[in-house]
DNA sequence: CGAGAACTGTCGTCGAGGTGACGATCGCAG
DNA sequence: CTGCGATCGTCACCTCGACGACAGTTCTCG
């Protein structure tokens, strides 16, 4: 079910530039995995068109303003897609797994509007432009699954706008802690950190933790809140509590 | 087997159900018109998986938590995209020719996570799920084009929440005269409609625009604003100038 | 282990913008 | 012409959050 090449033993004439376990990650990454399984044969269509990347933290993928060559798919990690305006750095989407990146560009064929900045340490998928295009229209599969990562992000950007224009910094940084602390109950970011994500200041992000304290929500720490009452949280997200 | 066009006529066995106008308003339409040309027989598929509608203003195309059975492709005229919160309805994007609607929710399978209100009169093409999915996975063009469709509307969407974070309301509404005067140098919207527009009140915009006024950028008259000075207003949305 | 860097916690101040209110205008239907 | 609903122009009031400042805490690395 994974994108194996060794099902395609026959046609493997030599030996991949990309070893399979790369292949497998892309199976699982690209979009929503659940939804319309990439076949092998288009699995292994991306492996010519791209090739992986390892990106330290603080590194970048991309530029803004810079020519659109390629175009990114997040295996692992986080990467913070931000631009600068009157120079300040002004973080429009942290995006992870599955998610792809400068294919706006890369399709409109001008330049980066966004820069892309490794968070963690990153693996992503490089897919060339110029090899890429003849082969997406080969490959309905791939390019469907490349609609459907799109369309996810979209609806992410629209949740964000509602956010903002309505929620106060209090809801907004719950449905953060939410958002992240889903899996291991913790939230391992600065607070200034989550200041850049929402768009708010390091002290109204303080306020606001230190408000979801005192209503024994949550715990805080250096770099890292402990949530401990999950179900009042989400309750505090939707503004029924302040 | 219906809706085959004029370039097929040896295979044109019976009159269309969809006329050639609506075909070519889908060629016109779709995405990035400039980009990426349908080929007829990609034509004659959209034609077979739905057909045209006209919304009058005030009419719903879809509305929000509706089963997700279609998807919209705008010929003429604007929607509005919106979802209710709070009780108070609240405009997540305004849209027009080229954007594609319900998508996201008609391929995660779910329901509309937002409603769609024509504004104008408006002529869509509704598509069926049902019947688009199967045959698009055929058709690498329409779904390239689908892609390049939203991921402008994800551009788009990324602009607005820049804008919500970091900008003035005034600079705010400067960028929407800028936007909307581009052919007529004038916007025929009445102050409250800008204000959900930009997720503003009424009175702030009704401020703006004073301020606009006594710069001697614009005039204003009732459900009319004459932009007379648009390389300031430029600067304005810039906010160089304030 | 010690110093510097990064982070947290908390003030006071100030501007932007939401809300409610009210009168003045405009445009349309009768 | 007249009345009514929609729209505009402006007020006073108040809340939210940005910003600067600074002390205290935790990490990290030589």
């Amino acid at each position: 079910m994974t994108g194996r090449i060794a099902a395609f033993p026959a046609r493997g004439r030599r030996m991949e530039t990309v070893d399979q376990q790369h292949l497998a990650w892309i199976a699982r990454s690209f979009g929503r995995p659940d939804y319309l399984p990439l076949q092998p044969a288009d699995v292994s269509l991306l492996s010519q068109v791209g090739e992986p990347v390892s990106k330290y933290p603080g590194t970048h993928l991309f530029k803004e303003g810079e020519e659109a060559t390629s175009a990114y798919l997040i295996q692992t990690g986080e990467i913070d897609l931000y631009r600068i305006a009157d120079g300040r750095r002004r973080v429009v989407a942290r995006v992870g797994r599955g998610a792809v990146l400068g294919d706006m560009a890369m399709f409109g064929g001008g330049t980066y509007i966004s820069s892309a900045q490794a968070v963690d340490n990153v693996r992503a998928f490089r897919l060339h432009r110029d090899r890429l295009i003849p082969e997406l229209a080969k490959h309905p599969a791939v390019c469907m699954r490349w609609l459907v990562a799109g369309l996810r992000q979209l609806e992410e950007t629209q949740r964000r706008v509602l956010q903002l224009m309505h929620k106060t910094v209090l809801a907004q940084v719950a449905d953060l802690l939410v958002e992240e602390s889903k899996d291991t109950g913790r939230v391992q970011l600065s607070q200034a950190t989550i200041g850049t994500l929402l768009g708010a200041s390091r002290q109204t992000v303080n306020e606001a933790l230190a408000r979801l304290r005192e209503l024994k929500i949550v715990e805080t720490g250096y770099r890292s809140i402990e949530v401990t009452d999950p179900e009042t949280l989400h309750e505090v997200a939707a503004e029924r509590i302040s």
